[in-house]
DNA sequence: TCTCCGTATTTTGGATCCAATATTGAAAAT
DNA sequence: ATTTTCAATATTGGATCCAAAATACGGAGA
């Protein structure tokens, strides 16, 4: 493990709230629908509430959080129909990354996605919830990557970002984490197989196991 | 005229900045790659810093402005290949807006989009570039917002904006402003027979359009 | 002439303070 | 009891000031 691994605190300020602020919000920390109270905060993360408020600015940017003028900023509440939302979106944009990035693919790109996969794996057989979501991230935006549209894989990253929340819960259950293995092998299957496709078609199914097993928990 | 469209100055600062600055970068007054000063910024618009540094954060969410830490924000540059990237990604997006829009559509929402048409037109017949660009994508997000399908607005919303200087230059053109208003009445009619197919053609054809006009202007 | 280094200047980042707005709560009127 | 009004309080918005970092500049050395 690299020395640089050892978590260093941001450049800026702003930089380091951000972060804190999304995992406030991704661990539920934050509740949906709570207002955020500036003087609070900032204290308690140990900086002036400028930094605070433009890091605020950028979540409200991933819709993360909504403003209201004068009456400050709220965490956003996530629906049962916001969420199938997002994945819908997800799952235009996604395939189009995929479309574009298989054909691209070298041996190489081939190559570091299996060695993402394998960290996958590692955190799973670990039982380490926070390290498989933050690698199953990697292994998708390492594909996504690929296409060669900067905007495109911006856009996909946000939306990942403001379900963060839920998806934690997802790697929870060990089940989901076993499915998630194997629908990993099968696209990495399609990809070698130069196949857009079969991992267009299988990452749809990841997706939509995701958005059915994450239903119930959103109904309340 | 209403009294309120007398351009009232927003209720915070940040806003009001936030417009004037969209307004500069949109119109090039704020070159492409130059960056952004803040102090003379800051002085220019009369007011402090802070709100403009929050302005600035909002612009970089939407993807107008970049930012590197301790050294600013500079002029996002958009690139024939960034303004094709936009275009795909809207095409996907607005299809399926459309599509989820088209079967919601009510006669109301119809009369509106026909009154969203007669501004178009009457701004184009007056030859007012600025007042049609609003009208324009008045009617567009109008009809996305029939999709019931508010982040994937958003989305889509940003995704104009970024491109905005480079719609302006499309209605500079007499020609193309024909064209628009030929190819929204065209739209019109197919969502009048309640046709996605139609619709989302003739959307298809309306965006090819901007992008061939407007490649010529960004080989620099 | 070119490179390297150190200092001066510019520019951004952040903290504190004050102003403006919104919210709360209690008293008064119906 | 209910509603309205108004003052007290809490909270956000913004200006100013200082600190930290990056950039520009100029001189010393090769």
């Amino acid at each position: 493990m690299s020395p640089d691994e050892a978590r260093r605190r941001p450049p800026t300020a702003q930089q380091f709230v951000l972060g804190e602020l999304r995992r406030a919000i991704t661990t539920g920390r934050l509740r949906p629908g709570a207002p955020i109270r500036q003087d609070a905060l900032a204290e308690e993360l140990q900086v002036s509430r400028v930094p605070l408020r433009e890091a605020l600015k950028t979540l409200q940017g991933e819709g993360l959080v909504t403003y209201e003028a004068h009456r400050g900023y709220f965490v956003e509440t996530l629906s049962l129909d916001d969420l199938r939302e997002v994945y819908r979106i997800r799952e235009l944009l996604e395939e189009e990354a995929v479309r574009r990035a298989v054909p691209r693919l070298t041996d190489d790109d081939l190559a570091r996605l299996e060695a993402a996969q394998d960290d996958v794996e590692r955190a799973a057989a670990a039982g380490d919830v926070a390290a498989m979501a933050a690698a199953n991230r990697a292994f998708h935006m390492m594909l996504f990557d690929c296409s060669g549209m900067p905007r495109l894989v911006r856009l996909i990253r946000t939306l990942w970002d403001s379900t963060d929340a839920y998806r934690s819960m997802y790697y929870g259950e060990p089940g989901n984490r076993e499915r998630v293995i194997k629908e990993h092998r099968a696209t990495l299957d399609a990809l070698r197989r130069r196949s857009a496709d079969d991992a267009v078609a299988t990452l749809d199914v990841h997706r939509a196991h995701a958005v059915t097993a994450l239903a119930p928990l959103l109904d309340t």
